[in-house]
DNA sequence: GTGACAATCTGTAACGTTTCAGGATATAGG
DNA sequence: CCTATATCCTGAAACGTTACAGATTGTCAC
């Protein structure tokens, strides 16, 4: 009796979870064939192929992710690369459930990787591409001329940013129309009878401050009102700031009647300073805000809201990164989500 | 002239990232010395080592993932695994952070295992069991029968909740006292002179949800105020819900005077139901509220609010998680967050 | 001088996968 | 009957790491 099988037999009754030898064991297929007639190869003859589909799907086998990596350098992983410091109302959970949503049922897996403010932030950046420890990555607060972006071009790593760089390179991106946004909401404003508008924009150094503040003064320009300035704050700063910067603004003999505001945690601190002031908000102004969630309007119903998802955009950045992961051209992947109208939830009646 | 290192020479010269044989080749060492050398094995001299090391950092040898994984099976993996339901002012994102903030500085990734309202919440961990993709997990929405924690130390994985289970087993968690919190607003509303109370509830279903009622229902007999029952809506309930089910409870003849929510979305319902049924908050009704980041006195300063630290949260349940795979006894791993006393921002006196 | 022993170091194998370079068999062409 | 070719399958090697089982020194006791 042949007894050279006995390391085989062992190997193949052990417990651990099935391998492409187990399988080989199992079907009388060598290790090889098996791994190729796993991935549909068209030298396989097409009863083995399935054979040995049957067999692994019976028994539940799934490829080794190391095994995998090690030999071919795919990860099957994305990367989201966040900032880590403290963004009230952060959206950033949404932006995880719609990357999750996209990539469940593919067989990549989500990593965050972190970076702090006192952190270049090309940092997380280059330990993913030295390490190879991601097949894609994604980004936010995309700037203009976004080192980031320009480094993964040079490697040659897909990624995808949220927000629009302004380089003249071309990359899968996802981005909420911020022009049109700020545009919409001067109009709004104007067509209730406001004159004079003040923006909250984003911090100058990311691409969509200027998206915004086109969008709005150009607006302005086109319905004939005027910008009272408000560019010594931005969505980054905190509430307190925010806050303080409204209330002394509103105090002033020429103030603005409207604000468009790029944020809804913002927008609580714009209200609050307006309401330090002693004015009264849908009277003395309005406040056109974009929100990514359906809260705002509790807050004070006189808010004017636009929606901004960013369950859809994280679905979108990884639908991307995917999608140039699979060889998609770049320029194919890029995106702009359009602004709802401007809602109102209710207005109270100016006296 | 010796050509039999031609190829340890190439090999050596090739651009790629370092290894081990490139270390090897640089130190004119055996790959088994260098491999021992960087983990400071005793048995490798004390000049080797510190020469090897020397040369790692230099040239910024990083071991292979995919390597160690391949052979050791330790993945340097911790899987956060959330529930992907839309929460408004989720806290995943604080929770992200502080995991983030205390697995900086050591080897692990974190990856984030989706899951969704229609699975089995059994799914994911099953999934990260069997393929064994993390070397330590960490899972919220802890039940008292919690079948994920039992699965999980079964198999010998190491694992934290956020919140406890009530099985009589033993495993590292994170909680906030939610007992102390809903007793304390209790005594606080209280000592306003409210005296129907009713309790916006976690689900049923989680544990907190008993300990909330706990907390509520034994300062209630302490203080001698009365229940109004509220518990055909909980936090996990939409904002439109809760929103109704209030005005409805608010529009009785018996109706609360005072309400202790559990989340801060839920308490914007809240307000919003107080509201709709012509009350005032801050004199017909108070509310005290748990939030997770200081914006409730923006929405209505009468509110009362007790803060509770997700990004904590996170950052105990990534050293508990981290200090098991360490060799710690699970049961020196569980922390109890206890909360602020309750917070008044101002209070609009009642007429 | 020799055996024992400690101190350092090293080669080989293995983890699970894919790629490379074939090998075996059958079919067809001449 | 032999060769060419297509079809289907296979073993060996390699990815980078660690564990195992030595190998090579030098030192010391006797």
């Amino acid at each position: 009796m042949d007894r050279q099988q006995t390391e085989k037999d062992d190997e193949a009754s052990e417990q651990g979870r099935p391998t492409l030898k187990t399988l080989a064991f199992m079907t009388g297929l060598g290790v090889t064939t098996v791994s190729r007639a796993l991935k549909d190869a068209p030298e396989i003859g097409a009863e083995t192929r399935r054979r040995v589909q049957l067999v692994a799907k019976q028994i539940g086998y799934r490829p080794n992710r190391a095994g995998v990596r090690l030999r071919t350098g795919k990860t099957n992983v994305i990367s989201l690369v966040l900032k880590t410091e403290h963004e009230i109302m952060s959206f950033v959970s949404d932006i995880i459930y719609g990357v999750s949503e996209v990539i469940a049922g593919t067989p990549y897996h989500l990593i965050v990787t972190p970076y702090s403010r006192s952190q270049d932030p090309l940092d997380p950046i280059r330990y993913l591409v030295e390490t190879g420890s991601a097949d894609g990555v994604i980004i936010s607060r995309t700037q203009p001329n976004d080192p980031r972006a320009r480094y993964m071009l040079e490697r040659g790593i897909p990624f995808a940013t949220h927000g629009r760089t302004d380089m003249g390179l071309i990359h899968p991106y996802h981005d909420f129309d911020n022009y049109a946004f700020a545009a919409e909401a001067v109009r709004h404003l104007a067509g209730i009878g406001r004159r004079r508008l003040a923006l909250l924009a984003p911090p100058v150094a990311l691409t969509y401050h200027r998206h915004a503040l086109n969008g709005f003064t150009d607006a302005l320009s086109e319905v004939g009102a005027s910008e009272i300035p408000f560019n010594t704050v931005s969505i980054d700063h905190s509430i307190e700031q925010i806050r303080m910067r409204t209330a002394q603004v509103m105090r002033r003999d020429v103030r603005p009647d409207g604000f468009v505001s790029s944020a809804a945690a913002a927008t609580l601190a714009i209200v609050a300073g307006i309401e330090d002031a002693g004015l009264k908000l849908g009277r003395d102004v309005d406040v056109v805000s974009k929100q990514s969630s359906d809260l705002l309007h509790l807050f004070r119903r006189e808010l004017l809201v636009v929606n901004e998802d960013f369950r859809l955009a994280g679905a979108e950045l990884a639908r991307s990164v995917l999608g140039w992961i699979g060889g998609a051209a770049p320029g194919s992947l890029q995106s702009l989500s359009v602004p709802t109208e401007v809602l109102a939830y209710r207005r109270s009646t100016p006296d």
